[in-house]
DNA sequence: CGGGATCCCTGCTGATACTG
DNA sequence: CAGTATCAGCAGGGATCCCG
């Protein structure tokens, strides 16, 4: 049927990989703010995400740095500077979010 | 920057509703199985899948029924007969999974 | 054969308090 | 301001047994 999908074992499957990284309740939350709005500060973003959690947001955030969908800028002032923004590879994230937007939009109930 | 994308309340945020349907662990196992057979039994899809127990199977295979992305047909017979397969409407997840894989395979580590 | 019922357990996540 | 530390809760998933 679709002949481009194969079954990959679980350690290397990439789609796998890519649900890891955007699969859970916050990331893509966090990567859509980046994507809308470029480049945000830790407490922007954790205002816009109403109820996520310093300690989720901080580790959900150094997931993505690790995987270099996000960098991180830190300003070496006081009070602390840190802003946090989508890389050109996360970008390439986009053609994805926009599919599930448009599935997600043929669902009702 | 992505204009296209824009923030959604929980509640109907499309991104959110197709990530609860493919993101959990092994949804997406399953949805691929269909689509690269088309149709197979319940031993079959636990034979193919590694490690899924049958309760985990059943709850799946009934979320996805209920969202109309798989259907189910019971054969009367003894033993008894039930296969599954990917709807018209499932089909609609193959871009998901294209982009998905796309993107996995760009990731290294 | 295709599940349902039950129990258990782990890991993600939340809440809160605290610090450089 | 931008996190870390600590504790606790809960839901998803695993293991097992059983039944039509």
């Amino acid at each position: 049927m679709f002949t481009r999908l194969t079954r990959s074992p679980s350690k290397n499957c990439p789609i796998e990989a890519s649900l890891n990284l955007i699969g859970s309740k916050w990331s893509f939350l966090i990567i859509r703010e980046l994507m809308i709005d470029g480049t945000l500060r830790y407490s922007e973003i954790q205002r816009n995400l109403e109820g996520i959690s310093p300690r989720t947001l901080s580790a959900k955030l150094k997931l993505l740095e690790q995987s270099n969908i996000i960098s991180k800028k830190v300003y070496p002032e006081v009070p602390p500077r840190v802003e946090y923004s989508l890389t050109k590879f996360g970008e390439k994230l986009e053609p994805i979010f926009l599919e599930l937007k448009n599935f997600g939009l043929t669902l009702q109930n």
